[in-house]
DNA sequence: GTTGGAAAGTCAACAAGGCTGACATAAACT
DNA sequence: AGTTTATGTCAGCCTTGTTGACTTTCCAAC
């Protein structure tokens, strides 16, 4: 047993075995579950999923952004992001203006619909969040983070650094 | 900026704000990406999916498991569960033996064939992984797992924890 | 021994949410 | 004027999840 990818083992912290490795590989499995359970259960019964969630949390977190904008953030095609905007826009929920410098661009605003629903599902996926980081302690917290970024392709980490530093 | 959700600051690293749980919620979503892109590539082109991967992944870390074992890990139902293992059995890549106490039990395995799949997906997966781990640091592995498991649902955490102590 | 219920498998139908390809429109750029 | 860009839309397909209904096998309790 443990370092079946051959090399010899002593614990140094920076030799990871493979033992090791899988139980972080598993642990993301499992915890990706608890992750989207609480929003997925909220939206189930509503006509929702978990890629309206995705739009929602997107568009709140940076307004007006436009739809090319959320693609490259979403990381799907277009036709696909479309169908979940089409329901939330005739729902009342996302509001499209046409953009004043580039009239072909649709800025994405939530509505006051949209926000309730959006800070419901987020209310509870920060919940969790917030249990699971009390739960681990303070020193965790960063450790999370460094290894969640560094874990991300390298055009990912971009986005998402880029995305850190814009205040909400 | 920061603290968008009222209530003063202060770095106490126990007084979390919403900003920090943003974060943490974003880079959560960012790098599951990362962590199933490249399984994802190797098995687009084969008839397979991160379903099979799921599957093969279990059987291997827990040879001779029942069907309804890893209904209960992988937490789908049994007609999803069974097109996925029909798909493998029919290929040979997971052979299903009838069990000798319990004779209505199937009992899971790889195959060769199954097992070098396996390895190819797994083996990619730990690079990851494994950069991930070195790029954050020896403290942050820690943390990260501590955070991951108060993260998951009890019920999901007990199966972690319980698949955990078992050595492969 | 018969029967009740659990484990497993199968068939059918359906939904969400990905994908590709093709095409339309309007606006902007050159 | 012609090209590129941003967006939207139609049609069709795939994977992977779901529910419901039904069968077969077989253990175990009565």
């Amino acid at each position: 047993m443990e370092h079946s990818g051959g090399a010899s083992h002593s614990e140094s912290l920076l030799f990871l075995t493979d033992d090791q490795l899988r139980k972080g590989i598993e642990a993301m499995f499992f915890a990706y579950r608890g992750f989207t359970a609480d929003p997925d259960r909220i939206l189930e019964g509503m006509d929702y999923g978990r890629a309206h969630h995705r739009a929602l949390h997107f568009i709140h977190r940076s307004p007006g952004t436009t739809v090319n904008n959320l693609l490259a953030i979403l990381g799907v095609t277009k036709q696909s992001l479309n169908r979940v905007l089409r329901g939330l826009i005739e729902d009342g929920l996302v509001e499209s203006r046409v953009g004043r410098a580039d009239k072909r661009e649709r800025h994405l605003h939530l509505t006051k619909k949209g926000g309730d629903l959006e800070r419901s599902l987020s209310d509870a996926q920060r919940a969790r969040m917030r249990a699971a980081y009390r739960a681990a302690g303070p020193g965790a917290v960063q450790g999370f983070r460094q290894v969640l970024e560094a874990m991300m392709d390298d055009s990912t980490r971009r986005q998402y650094q880029s995305l850190k530093e814009t205040s909400l």
